[in-house]
DNA sequence: TCTATATAAGACATACGTGTATCATAGATG
DNA sequence: CATCTATGATACACGTATGTCTTATATAGA
């Protein structure tokens, strides 16, 4: 579908409105999935109507926003998974690498809840779940995760101690560093002494 | 406020309606908090006129759900929580106890995007948290959990494995009693083998 | 059976979110 | 400077959710 679009983004004014506004979006449907396309505007420092020249709706800003964030984590994650590598590596050094971009990571997670409705968004989540249900599953095969945990439960996890890692960095308790170390130690060695 | 109720309780038809309607709000606010009331109500079977007699707004309903899942919760770890107790035998056997009504400690958790403007509510959800960082610091001063991981970020990771455990239960994947041991098992060993 | 009341169904006013359109203005480009 | 265009502000139509109210019906309790 996707009409033409009579925005030109190479205008640095355009450019700045589209970033402001999907920074403003990710930031507000994180905490609040229920947030307005006023909210948005408002919060991003932009008119309404500007809002609505950049997205042709509501749908189409949520479905933008979910392929900028499968393409910052992808960016991050693609890099490291190579088959050389062993699973469990890939996933320690994944999650210390997306905490500085584990609001994106995130928001994948959250797809459901926010657009349950908008199919191609949801083809993303469920492409994100995949993609790291395959490198537990990797690991499991290596033996370096264990086995009588479903792959189901740690995709479920993982997300779960990044998404913490995230609100910890968002709520000004931690640096990204501090962040993804807490969520790696979580993660495989619990929070036993 | 809170003006004099025209439904007498005692009445079983009453009774009945008001049971179906608190069971049909956790339900669909778990899976999607912008549920209406006339979705509400439909799933519950009864007439929306019903659930407003019920309660006089949707904000005065997700109160009383918080405050039923808070007594749900509570009468679950008030049991266990004795202080001679060790504090991580309290979260042990906590999280396993909780999973049973895990829909209702996770809506707890949900209260935040649900009704981040009912006051009321939010100071529920901020009790459910303080209780929980009660015992994780007595803990802590038992040297049962790891002391360089800070209380909040332990708090929220008991709270994201017993989501990952409702979660399980809630798509058929687990009952509770699995969904306990995974929990408590990720929670405290991670996820090597 | 008779009375009280909880209920279903639906009309109604109100508020809010979405998406479209218009117009004057400020900023970018040449 | 002159032109082009992104923007802000605002009005509008439309759909949907909220909360109130009325009326007829069904069910509990005496």
């Amino acid at each position: 579908m996707s009409r033409k679009k009579s925005i030109n983004v190479s205008d640095p004014r355009a450019h700045r409105s589209r970033d402001a506004l999907l920074n403003a979006a990710i930031e507000l449907l994180l905490e609040n999935p229920r947030a307005s396309m006023s909210d948005i505007a408002a919060h991003a420092g932009v008119g309404r109507a500007t809002l609505y020249r950049h997205f042709e709706s509501r749908d189409e800003l949520v479905l933008e926003l979910a392929a900028e964030s499968m393409k910052a984590s992808e960016a991050v994650l693609k890099s490291l998974n190579v088959p050389e590598r062993p699973a469990v590596e890939v996933i320690t050094e994944g999650i210390r690498a997306i905490m500085p971009v584990a609001d994106r990571f995130h928001f994948l997670m959250l797809l459901w809840v926010i657009a349950s409705e908008n199919d191609e968004a949801i083809k993303i989540y469920y492409r994100q779940l995949d993609e790291l249900a395959q490198i537990v599953e990797r690991a499991k095969i290596e033996k370096s995760i264990n086995e009588s945990l479903s792959t189901d439960w740690i995709v479920m996890l993982i997300d779960s101690v990044t998404y913490v890692g995230w609100w910890s960095i968002h709520s000004g308790q931690m640096n990204p560093k501090q962040a993804g170390d807490h969520a790696v130690q979580s993660l495989f060695g619990g929070i036993s002494p």
